[in-house]
DNA sequence: TGCGCGGTTTGCGTCAGGACAACGTTCCGG
DNA sequence: CCGGAACGTTGTCCTGACGCAAACCGCGCA
């Protein structure tokens, strides 16, 4: 009675080295659980009991600030593992995970991770990539927050999002879940003011396209330029 | 004939868990180099082709934008492990590692991870905490960037450095190495001037000492209230 | 059908902090 | 001992982006 089967995990990268015997018996020890729009899969500060792989849907992961300011870190997608609190020696979850969307996670109680680690290292050797991967992405978004305008730093935003999940329709590119002015403006330190500003210039631009918790990239290409900083910020 | 002593590395915390044998045998593939004051260990795009522990003095790590723009991404104290682009499964080395003082420090070839790993569990769960940790600390200063104002961050910026590199002085808490406005202003993502405006004040105020790549906290208690954000910001 | 709420747009005033520039100071090498 | 370079200070100006506030829109719901 495996609740969970292996088709479900087939293009998980965190499996990828083990073979079908051993993925079932990881498996046997995992829960899937369905989290519908905007609940928690966990909250900031609450203890790290357990770590997950997302299978279906999308996550905000986002952090307040000691004096109540959010910040959005990322939002995960399908195949990623998150939650991994324990591995790093944290006692509690450093950050909100929020369903952008009805979704669908496995989860391991923590006490498994070092068992499982101890058993099939591939594990921790691909964890430790994972979390270096996220510490690279961060270190960029530093140097974004460093160095750039805010224009910039929007364009990077919306191009990363549509990256990791965009999805190809007529008109371009629509970033597959809801997401507000409110989210990006989190997303790259600014107000939702500024960003819903900027977006307005770029829709008569025709660089994208805008509405209620949706954006479509109608022109990546142009976007990138503007990115990067060459086209010197679309005067009046 | 052993090139390292074992007494060396007693304080690192990413051998603790060896016994004196196994560092023996850990210790056997390493070499002891010395980097004078303002030479690189590694650049910034270069292969990954070792992996460090710094035993005495002090790095100063920094990245390059595109742009052209630096950013000073962390300073490395003696303990630590750094340089593990390998690990994180990089072929090349994302930043730059310059001796901000005449330093020395361990070094292996990256072929000796995966062995080392693999015969030592205990050093990739460590490597597993240390990323963790350093994707903390990097998530930390994004949320610092995305919401406060320049003057907060310079005090954390200083108490971070007085954390990890301060020595305790009659007149406060020196930050053990050179350090200039410039790098301070690298790390906050703010300009010299701006930096030297706001230290220059706070010297009147008796806050901090000032001098030629020489910052000392004469009261770090009233620093870090301003870095929280009491203290209104000290008008006039 | 009308109401209300969450999300969005936009105008306007303000100011923190960046750009530019000139000058002072300390340190080092010849 | 001198000259220059690197580092630091300070003044002035200017603008990008934030705060506030008001209006707007579309969607769900009673």
């Amino acid at each position: 009675m495996p609740p969970v089967d292996r088709s479900v995990v087939a293009d998980v990268a965190l499996f990828a080295g083990l073979g079908p015997a051993e993925l079932d018996e990881v498996l046997r020890e995992a829960r899937s659980i369905r989290y519908p729009k905007d609940s928690a899969v966990f909250h900031q500060g609450a203890e790290a009991d357990a770590f997950f792989v997302l299978l279906h849907g999308h996550l905000r992961v986002e952090k307040t600030t000691p004096q109540g300011q959010q910040i959005v870190v990322r939002y995960v997608s399908p195949g990623e593992i998150f939650g991994v609190a324990q591995a790093l020696a944290l006692k509690h979850y450093p950050a909100t995970a929020v369903a952008a969307v009805e979704s669908i996670a496995l989860c391991w109680p923590s006490a498994a991770w070092p068992r499982l680690t101890a058993k099939f290292p591939s594990l921790a050797a691909k964890a430790l990539q994972t979390v270096g991967s996220r510490l690279q992405d961060t270190q960029a978004r530093v140097m974004e927050l460093s160095s750039e305008q805010v224009k910039q730093r929007v364009a990077h935003a919306l191009l990363r999002l549509a990256k990791q999940a965009g999805r190809r329709i007529e008109t371009g590119v629509e970033i597959d879940f809801p997401i507000s002015r409110q989210d990006v403006a989190e997303m790259t330190g600014t107000t939702l003011h500024t960003v819903s500003r900027i977006l307005s210039a770029w829709e008569q631009q025709g660089l994208v396209e805008g509405g209620r918790q949706r954006i479509v990239l109608r022109d990546p290409h142009k976007l990138f330029a503007l990115a990067e900083g060459r086209i010197p910020s679309a005067r009046s």
